[in-house]
RNA sequence: GGAGGGGUUCCCGAGUGGUUAAAGGGAACAGACUGUAAAUCUGUCGGCGACGCCUUCGAAGGUUCGAAUCCUUCCCCCUCCA
C-alpha cells in the first residue's frame, strides 16, 4: 500500500459527493504519514435491526479504503441517539429500544462488516457510554451552541418549517448529538451518507467550540439499486443482501445495467482508481466485452461475502442455467403420487408450488412459458400422463423434476 | 378543545347508484430481442377445472331491484387553529 498522498486523495475521494474539505484531508494525511500516527475515522450507525445490503456497504467500502491506509475505524453504534430518532427524512418516531435489542443487533453488525472490514483494526463504540454521562446542564449547554436559525440551514427542516409541517424540538439534538459524539471519539474523519451532511457538519463546527481540530466530512451517496433509478432499498426489492446467497449476489448483479455496473464499481470495489480506468477503456474500446467485465465484477463482489471459491461455484451456476440453456445442478424434485392415470397440467404446477394458483398456470402455460421433458406446452387442458418423471420448467429459471409413484 | 382533509385491488391513484373485478401509471410475471443484460415491443396481472360462479373498495349495520358510490355507528391516518 504504497500509494502517494495524492493517489490516497484520489482513492478516498472516488464515489463521494463531498470532501469537506479536500486541503484539511492532505494536512491530516500527510501528518499522518509524518508522525505514524494514524487518523481516527468515524462513521455512525443506527442500532436497529441491522439488516445490511449492499447500499450501506458503500460506507464500510469507504471504511475499508481508510483502514487499508492504516488508519483507525471507530464504528459507532448510536445506541443513546436511537432512542431520540434520527428526524432526518421522515422516519417516524421510533420505539425505543432495549439494552438487548441494542447487544444483539451489535452483533450481528460485527457479524456483517466483518466480511469487509478486519476486526483487529476496527474498534466498536457505542454513544451511550459517553452521552449518559452528560447532565441536564451539560445538555443545555450543547444546545446553547446552536441557534434555531442556523438549524433551519438544514434543507429538511427549512422545507418542513416553510411547508408548515411539524417539526419537534428534541428533532434540533440529534445533530447537536451526534456532532458531540465527534468531540467524545476526537475524529479526525466522519464519513456518512449524502443525507447525513447537516449531521456530520456539526461536528467540525462543535469540535471548534471544544478546542479541536475539526474532522473532515466525506459524504457518500446513496447507491442506486438494481432497477438503477431508485436508492438500494429492502422496500423497494431492488437490493442485494450481503446475507443472500452467493447465486443471487453473482446473479443479481449480472443483471444490472452496463451504466450501473461503473458505479457499483467505483463504489463498492477494491480495485484501485487506475485499474477501473483501465478496465472501462477496455470496454470502451472493445477489448474486454461489457458482460465480462461485469463478470469480473459480480466475482468480487460475490466473494467479498463468500469466498473465492464460491464465487467461482455461482458464476459456474449461473453459466449453466443461462448461458448454455443447460440445466442447474439443483432441481427441486417433487414426488407426486397421483391416484390417477393422468394429471391436470395446470393442477401439476400447482402441487409442486411453481405456482399459486390453477389461474396463474393457466396464465403462464397460455404465454408459451411452460414446457414439459423440454417441450413447450401451450394448452392450458393438457393432461400429463402419470408414469416416470418429467421435468417441468417455467419461464426461464423454474424447474421441478417431477417423479411420479404410485 | 375547535375546524378541515383522507382511508380503493402489491404501491400510487381515478371512480360519487347500474355496461365496475373497478380507468391510468408503477412494480411484478411471461413472450420476442439479447450478454439471464439494459432499453424497447407484446401480453398477463383477485380466486376458481372457468365463456360461468365466488370474494374484494378501513369495519359493522342499513336504504335500494341494484352500492366502492347514499344513510348510521365505529376504527385509523393527516393538517390547521387554540
Amino acid at each position: 500500500m504504497n500509494y502517494t498522498i495524492e493517489e490516497q486523495v484520489a482513492l478516498l475521494e472516488r464515489g463521494s459527493v463531498d470532501v469537506i474539505n479536500k486541503e484539511d484531508l492532505i494536512a491530516k494525511l500527510t501528518k499522518s504519514a509524518a508522525t505514524g500516527q494514524p487518523l481516527r475515522i468515524k462513521a455512525g450507525f443506527d442500532p436497529t435491526a441491522p439488516d445490511l445490503h449492499l447500499g450501506h456497504t458503500v460506507l464500510i467500502q469507504k471504511l475499508k479504503q481508510f483502514q487499508d491506509l492504516g488508519h483507525e475505524i471507530l464504528f459507532l453504534i448510536g445506541d443513546f441517539t436511537g432512542m431520540i430518532g434520527d428526524p432526518t427524512g421522515k422516519s417516524k418516531t421510533r420505539p425505543p429500544l432495549t439494552k438487548e435489542d441494542v447487544a444483539r443487533n451489535a452483533e450481528t453488525y460485527k457479524e456483517q462488516i466483518f466480511k469487509i472490514l478486519d476486526p483487529e483494526k476496527t474498534k466498536i463504540v457505542f454513544n451511550s457510554t459517553w452521552l449518559n454521562a452528560l447532565t441536564s446542564l451539560d445538555m443545555i449547554r450543547l444546545a446553547s451552541q446552536l441557534t434555531v436559525a442556523r438549524m433551519l440551514e438544514r434543507d429538511d427542516f427549512r422545507k418542513r418549517f416553510e411547508g408548515h409541517q411539524p417539526i419537534s424540538i428534541h428533532e434540533f439534538l440529534y445533530p447537536l448529538i451526534q456532532g458531540y459524539d465527534s468531540v467524545a471519539l476526537e475524529a479526525d474523519v466522519e464519513l456518512g451518507g449524502t443525507d447525513q451532511r447537516f449531521n456530520v457538519l456539526m461536528g467540525r463546527d462543535l469540535q471548534r467550540t471544544w478546542g479541536q481540530e475539526p474532522q473532515v466530512v466525506i459524504t457518500l451517496p446513496l447507491l442506486e439499486g438494481l432497477d438503477g433509478v431508485n436508492k438500494m432499498s429492502k422496500s423497494l426489492g431492488n437490493y442485494i443482501g450481503i446475507t443472500d446467497e452467493a447465486n443471487d449476489i453473482y446473479g443479481k448483479i449480472l443483471s444490472i445495467s452496463d451504466a450501473l455496473m461503473w458505479r457499483y464499481y467505483e463504489l463498492l470495489s477494491d480495485l484501485g482508481n487506475q485499474e477501473i480506468a483501465r478496465l472501462k477503456t477496455d470496454v470502451e474500446e472493445g477489448r474486454v466485452h461489457p458482460k465480462a467485465a461485469k463478470m469480473q465484477l459480480a466475482r468480487e463482489i460475490t466473494a467479498r461475502f463468500y469466498d473465492q471459491e464460491t464465487a467461482q461455484q455461482a458464476e459456474a451456476h449461473f453459466e449453466t442455467i443461462f448461458k448454455k440453456h443447460d440445466l442447474p445442478d439443483d432441481i427441486p424434485e417433487f414426488h407426486c403420487s397421483w391416484g390417477e392415470e393422468t394429471i391436470w397440467l395446470p393442477k401439476l404446477l400447482v402441487e409442486t408450488g411453481l405456482v399459486k394458483g390453477t389461474g396463474e398456470a393457466r396464465r403462464m402455460i397460455s404465454q408459451n412459458a411452460v414446457s414439459l421433458d423440454g417441450e413447450k406446452r401451450d394448452d392450458p387442458d393438457w393432461q400429463v400422463p402419470v408414469q416416470g418423471e418429467v421435468l417441468l420448467k417455467m419461464g426461464k429459471r423454474k424447474f421441478c423434476r417431477v417423479i411420479f409413484s404410485a
